[in-house]
RNA sequence: GGGCGGUUAGCUCAGUUGGUUAGAGCGCUACGUUGACAUCGUAGAGGUCACAAGUUCGAAUCUUGUACCGCCCACCA
């Protein structure tokens, strides 16, 4: 097999700085000296590079940007091992793969960012201007800007850094224009008033996705609004009473029969001394509160709505940051809403009209980037029409064009695109995509141009324009990604060659942000969804389950991890702790409990490697093939034909775990295989014929090699470093080819033995039972034991020396009954083992622990011989499954036979 | 308020169409420096699978209910 250098890159001599460190040199792994030039060599070798002129299929990964400004924390650590590990598994499985990376500009968290910087110079941005504040925000971006993307290095992601993108960028920007003025052309950008969510402390709208919903204990306040006839009153419950002061009605239901006498007249609105009407809407629900609602158009959704409905005057009563306006009376200028709130609830108290507060739990919405309490506002803003292209994204997704990861993430996104509502993206910031719409000067042409390419006169008259203020929500720009960072709107050989995509991967959190949005302008801009797939992986938690933090100091740095443990480490951890539909717990106090297993683990294979090596000189035989020198079958002894065996049914299970997403059964999987079944059992039992003192020691390196290989090969997208690290020292392969390009083994039926694992398990088991009796007598380490068998075993036979080396057994031998002193057990074919002990055994003791073995033993028995008997039983269940419990009922009453006879050959009691 | 998940060993989690004597890693206990590895080896302790009822020859697995935890959605002011 070939594996190809990327546009003629060759290494000369092999790994600068790892060549020739694994012989002789000390018996821990140290991933800090490896893991940069082997990052540096992968790089410069071109392995991340995608070559678009490739015939291969194709498989390509968006990353989810990261804030330009960020700095790695666990979240991007594990959303980029994640799909690092997809990309070098396709990768080897022969795929030309694009991993495609890039950075956000992120509007608002940039923006608040630099002000918060410029806070400590006494500065803020109204002071400096706009010009000079953007000139201030990308000088800040340029200075920290690849930050993020060099820290992505130390952990192994493997992207295409080739064609790294920033949002901002001169093409994304050009195709942000293209898209608004497509949209805009269609119909489906609109600008209007509409009560949006707004951030006092940002000074912008936000879209129904931005405002978080929070539960938060409030009020309910009920206050009394005198009929304006003089008697009588009408009460009304609000959480926010401050926003009495930009009442214009009180609604009721239509069918309310409380309230039917009163539609039609007036109330004297309290405090703010205005006379407002009492209609009837039937947006009201009367079941809620008194059944009345006060009307605050400016300041509500649902009474706005009934605003239009009544053709009820609008009173903006807040500020933009939501503090009392001139609107209301003068004593309430300039308080803040939360001032104002005691301040009217006080003033209602004082008039004898507070009716009654009553606690109330409910949402209340919050800025997904500063977290204040967002206020509705009625505001002028720009808008996409949504319903057009939610119905063509729900529809490739009821096809089946794309599916979800777990699956029941669909039906979250399905309940989205149906419900959608149109998206806000205009907002009231400097740093981002400005609008691409310009106005006339001259109000009496009053002409709107919107325009590709900036604009200097009116498309109208040709006077003065001056361009929109406000900028487009940063994710108008992150929905184009999968094909604006590919060139378009030009039609560029990487667009030809790698859109569509084939997954994304990113956390469940930004599923209506991005992804769905993406699903959305793909299929309008560039007519079929970006992906196929979309796998959404668990969130990172503490050890009581609250998300990772800054704010809460419960995180762990990942470049922390990275330097005490190793990124292997780091990622094993995370990947194999981490099932579909389950989030990663982590304990930031105890970072040894989570990271000390990868860095052992990685350590093993380093000793499992330096003990292969120093035993295998040159090239190894090929195990199979047309090959002269290849290992004949009837060369193989039973251990290799085991090991040859796990090491296929492992490709297997590795295999399909990877391409289900199953990642940690992946993991656990090669962590079994190479931890348990290579190094506890194969190697320790091949060793004799590796130092040289058996013959087939040549067939033994041959097997070492060979499943140790494609065991690292099974284990590279997980483990890059310590896999590339030792697969560079093993025999057999071309100067300069990197594991990370070697091909994906793939699934031998020919390797499938049962009769070997069988057989070989066997002698697990008697290996097993020996020392646990050697443990239990407290024999010591050095001593050698003596041990008899009821009845011959071919395999016992053929395997004695592994079982006296493995086991520290003096003899072994068959069916001789004997009633001196020892140790009993019996295996699970019923053979009877017996160890004399002489007077190191403690025949009360042996007694008891046998008795309470053959308690156990008849308590199967019972429990199994009644389901035999049940005729319902055999009857019905599968023949196999009655078959397989009389097979198991037999091995136990032998067993048990056998042991009630050591008992009497004791003389127990 | 609606929808969806989860609850298995001290901790983090596996357990695929019901057939299990319920597993792994870490932690814990005892012993141990055997010619790869003490970041190791060997042996061991530890679970009425949240609770209750049901379906079934058989339930950790399916159904219903309860409790607790979590996520998503929602204009009852």
């Amino acid at each position: 097999m070939s594996h190809t250098l990327r546009r003629g890159a060759t290494i000369e001599g092999g790994l600068p700085g790892i060549a020739g460190k694994l012989l002789g040199t000390a018996s821990h792994y140290a991933p800090g000296e490896i893991e940069g030039s082997l990052y540096h060599w992968w790089s410069a070798a071109h392995f991340f590079a995608a070559d678009r002129t490739s015939p291969r299929p194709r498989y390509v990964i968006m990353m989810p940007p990261p804030n330009v400004t960020a700095s790695l924390h666990m979240g991007h650590g594990l959303n980029n091992t994640v799909q690092d590990v997809l990309v070098r598994f396709e990768r080897m499985r022969g795929k030309e793969v694009l991993w495609l990376p890039g950075t956000d500009h992120a509007g608002i968290a940039t923006q608040n960012v630099v002000e918060r910087l410029m806070l400590q110079e006494h500065t803020t941005r109204h002071d400096i201007g706009r010009a000079k504040f953007e000139a201030r925000v990308w000088a800040h971006v340029r200075e920290t800007g690849a930050t993020i993307l060099d820290q992505l290095k130390a952990i192994g992601a493997s992207c295409d850094w080739s064609r790294t993108y920033f949002t901002l960028d001169p093409q994304l920007s050009r195709a942000v224009r293209e898209a608004f003025v497509r949209l805009y052309e269609r119909g489906l950008i609109y600008r209007g008033n509409y009560i949006i969510n707004w951030c006092p402390r940002c000074h912008t709208a936000l879209s129904n996705e931005e405002a978080e919903k929070r539960d938060v204990d409030g009020s309910l306040w009920y206050l009394r609004y005198p009929l304006a006839s003089g008697s009588g009153h009408v009460v009304v419950a609000t959480t926010r009473p401050e926003t009495m002061l930009g009442d214009t009605a009180v609604a009721v239901h239509p069918d309310d029969a409380r309230f039917a006498a009163m539609i039609g007249k007036t109330v004297r609105l309290p405090v703010a001394d205005r006379e407002v009407p009492i209609v009837a809407d039937a947006g009201v629900d009367p079941s809620f509160g008194t059944g009345a609602v006060k009307v605050t158009p400016a300041h509500d959704p649902l009474d706005f709505e009934i605003g239009l409905r009544h053709n009820l005057p609008v009173v903006d009563i807040l500020t933009p940051e939501a503090r009392i306006s001139d609107a209301a009376p003068a004593r309430f200028h300039g308080l803040d809403r939360f001032e104002a709130r005691a301040r009217v609830v006080a003033e209602f108290d004082a008039a004898g009209l507070l009716e009654k507060i009553e606690p109330h739990r409910h949402a209340v919405g919050h800025c997904y980037r500063c977290h204040t309490v967002i206020e509705p506002r009625l505001s002028e803003q720009w808008f996409v029409k949504m319903a057009p292209l939610a119905k063509p994204a729900l529809e490739a997704y009821r096809a089946g064009r794309l599916s979800f990861i777990p699956a029941r993430r669909g039906d979250d996104y399905a309940q989205w695109m149906e419900n959608i509502r149109d998206w806000c993206i205009s907002r009231q910031l400097w740093w981002g995509h400005r609008i691409p719409v310009w106005y006339c000067a001259d109000p009496a042409c009053g002409t709107m141009t919107v325009s590709r390419t900036d604009v200097t006169a009116c498309s109208a008259c040709g006077g003065d324009v001056r361009q929109d203020e406000d900028v487009l929500d940063t994710w108008f720009s992150s929905w184009l990604v999968p094909f604006s960072s590919l060139g378009w709107p030009d039609k560029t050989p990487d667009l030809d060659a790698f859109y569509p995509g084939s997954t994304l991967v990113t956390a469940p959190e930004i599923l209506f942000f991005w992804v769905a949005r993406m699903v959305m302008a793909g299929i309008e801009f560039m007519g079929d969804v970006p992906f196929s797939t979309v796998y959404l992986h668990g969130t990172v938690r503490d050890t009581q389950h609250r998300k990772m933090s800054k704010s809460l100091g419960n995180g762990i740095d990942p470049l922390e991890v990275v330097e005490h443990y190793g990124a292997d480490a780091l990622r094993f951890t995370m990947i194999s702790g981490m099932a579909v539909g389950t989030d990663l717990i982590l304990d930031p106090d105890d970072l040894e409990s989570s990271f000390a297993a990868g860095r052992n683990f990685a350590n093993k294979l380093w000793n499992a490697a330096r003990f292969i090596l120093t035993n295998v000189d040159g090239p190894t035989r090929p195990l199979a093939g047309p090959d002269p020198a290849a290992v004949r079958p009837e060369e193989l002894t039973l251990p290799d034909r085991w090991i040859i065996a796990r090491c296929q049914s492992t490709v297997v299970t590795a295999t399909e775990a990877y391409e289900r997403f199953r990642l940690n059964d992946a993991a656990n999987a090669v962590y079994r295989f190479l931890w348990s079944d290579l190094a506890d059992w194969y190697l320790e039992q091949v060793k004799p014929r590796l130092y040289g003192d058996e013959p087939g020691g040549d067939v033994a390196r041959a097997v070492v090699v060979k499943t140790f290989e494609v065991a690292l090969r099974l284990l590279h997208p997980i483990m890059p470093f310590i896999t590339e690290t030792l697969w560079q020292q093993l025999p057999g392969h071309a100067a300069g080819a990197s594991i990370m390009r070697a091909p994906w083994p793939l699934p031998d039926p020919r390797a499938a033995d049962p009769e070997a694992e069988r057989a070989f398990s066997l002698v697990q088991e008697l290996v097993g039972a020996i020392r646990a009796i050697r443990s239990e007598y407290h024999v010591e380490p050095g001593r050698q034991v003596h041990v008899r068998l009821a009845w011959r075993n071919p395999v016992f036979e053929s395997e004695g020396e592994t079982i006296r080396r493995l086991a520290k057994v003096a003899d072994l031998r068959f069916g001789e009954p004997t009633e001196e002193p020892g140790a009993h057990d019996v295996l699970s074919d019923g053979n009877g083992i017996f160890v004399p002990l002489g007077d190191a055994i403690d025949i009360a003791r042996e007694c008891a622990r046998l008795g309470t073995e053959i308690e156990r033993l008849g308590k199967l028995i019972t429990t199994q011989h009644r389901k035999l008997a049940n005729t319902q039983f055999v009857e019905r269940a599968p023949a196999l499954v009655v078959d397989n419990e009389r097979r198991k009922l037999t091995a136990w009453e032998e067993q048990s036979t056998v042991l009630a006879e050591k008992r009497r050959l004791l003389g127990c009691a």
